[in-house]
DNA sequence: TCGGACCTATACCGATTGGGTATGGTCTCC
DNA sequence: GGAGACCATACCCAATCGGTATAGGTCCGA
């Protein structure tokens, strides 16, 4: 799994089609297919239903989407607080991420 | 940023070395320590001071640490739940992530 | 000072991965 | 039936990644 599949995986959970998110993402159709499918792969369970009209997400896809969600904003976070302290000279205490609730 | 840089990361942080944390991730030294350099490369910060007898967290690697053991708690969460709801078949309701504290 | 132990950084090579174009197949709407 | 929208696959090429070999630097003991 890496962080790029999830990216992928929330964009087309959004516009509910690989197209719309490929164009989102600035790569064609097919790399994009090939991220969703492996990371069903990985996960072992299909992620969305493959529809005509688009993408439609599986109760395991709706399972997994607020964990992607959390996963790409604690990586924003985590950046962020790189470079806050890299800019203070580091004379603050370690920041805490805070813990992450499974709730399953 | 990548999950095997953050893995990378926590490991080398961990070990204090980059020998040791290879061995421990069961790759070589020379990529690992490639992926620690485009790390912080990307963050724009050096995370470790290189000593002769090892490596040392700088004040950003030690505000980066917990964030990273977050991201990586959380990845193998969401893993469990999609794993978790497709075994159940998709009779239960969406399970949440939890809020992912910044504390800075 | 010399030699051994330990660690990081770089050069180079082969294998794997990743994205792009072209194309085929399915379903919807008129 | 024809047009439009979308996903999947085949194939090619470039970028990435990991491995081996090697160089540079420090610490310790004699």
């Amino acid at each position: 799994m890496s962080l790029d599949q999830i990216r992928s995986f929330v964009a087309v959970a959004e516009e509910g089609a690989i197209v719309r998110a490929a164009s989102r993402l600035h790569i064609s159709q097919p790399p994009l297919t090939r991220r969703i499918r492996s990371l069903e792969d990985e996960l072992g369970a299909p992620l969305f239903s493959r529809r005509p009209r688009g993408m439609d997400l599986t109760p395991a896809g709706r399972a997994f989407l607020p964990h992607a969600r959390g996963i790409l904003t604690a990586v924003d976070t985590a950046a962020s607080a790189v470079r806050a302290t890299a800019a203070l000279g580091g004379h603050g205490p370690d920041p805490v991420p805070g813990a992450i609730d499974s709730a399953g």
